[in-house]
DNA sequence: TCAGAACCTGACCGATCGGCCAGTTCTGTG
DNA sequence: CACAGAACTGGCCGATCGGTCAGGTTCTGA
């Protein structure tokens, strides 16, 4: 995939000071110094900034893209929630810097064209995630638990994985749970 | 409080347009070009950049001190969390795009100065909301919560505020119930 | 009426931004 | 060894950033 070394290590240190200081707090020069390298190296690998971030939210997106589609082959509702939010879980787990960086920065960053697909994806998820019965309170849940997500999967370094997934499954559900 | 009407403008415009795409990505000409204003006229009424922001949080962080001493003052830790809660929800809904600048933008704003005293009065919250058993699972549900009702809070402008805070109070409720 | 305070602005500053380019160094292959 | 192409860089560009300043306008109260 990755053609040189000095790429990777671009992506790398670029994905770490976009997830951490965001993608308009962070210039080029401060990629270049934790690479150690000049700015113009990145330009070179790189058509440019905005192409860094496509290329870095990429795979993530690719990944959520499957997930929905597993979604879509559910049977029923039920069992597409649950892979939904186990399938985002495991996601946002595998990646999660990249996951920071696509829904921890401001909604405005969406507008970039490398991340329009993300509002569909999202969208959908919310759907899903919402069920059918589209009321309030299921929709709001549903928006409360895809903010949540990631925010708590980027913070959270003080727990194993498999101690964080099972957590994080257990209270998304919760937070889920239709009313009676 | 505010001495001038512009300097009131000033800062709703501000406040607006930090809550939208960032502290970073927002430039003093955009806050001007909204007011109608030159940029020389923001830096008359406000001492830089910095100071804007570190008075349209003050309010909200104001109002988020009051409450964790009322938090403080609650006889157990139930009602500590119910105060919290609620309080916190209601804190939101009163200052939707404040909340959204100082907990939607990166943590890495809240090295401001400005907003130093959130970092303290988050951690307290955290902890109310996580109770005494300090178990991974409170943890991370104290956590979820926090990061969520922000976010939901200000994307959310399609409920009324009755609905919504029922609702928000109604899921984080449930995503806070201890396990079995 | 008029002086002073408050308000506002265009022009300008140094720094930094993303991006470009000519040229140099590195590297692998015939 | 020669040489082609990949990798890399210093220096530069125009634009924009936050911030300053001298000076003009408007408001206000004695």
């Amino acid at each position: 995939m990755a053609r040189s070394k000095t790429r990777d290590e671009i992506l790398t240190a670029a994905t770490r000071q976009f997830a951490e200081s965001g993608y308009k707090g962070t210039s080029l020069q401060d990629i270049a110094a934790e690479v150690g390298c000049s700015k113009a190296t990145l330009l070179y690998h790189f058509d440019s900034k905005d192409a860094i971030l496509a290329e870095l939210c990429a795979p993530a997106i690719a990944e959520l893209r499957d997930l929905l589609d597993q979604v879509a082959a559910a049977p029923d509702p039920d069992t597409a929630r649950k892979i939904a939010v186990q399938g985002f879980v495991d996601l946002a787990m595998r990646h999660r810097r990249e996951i920071q960086v696509i829904y921890g920065d401001l909604p405005a960053l969406l507008l970039q064209p490398a991340l329009q697909p993300v509002q569909v994806l999202t969208e959908q998820l919310h759907a899903t995630l919402a069920g059918t019965s589209g009321s309030a309170q299921s929709r709001l849940s549903a928006k409360f638990v895809l903010a949540g997500l990631p925010a708590v999967i980027f913070a959270c370094t003080e727990f194993d994985d498999e101690t964080l997934r099972a957590a994080l499954i257990a209270t998304a559900g919760r937070a889920l749970e239709s009313l009676s």
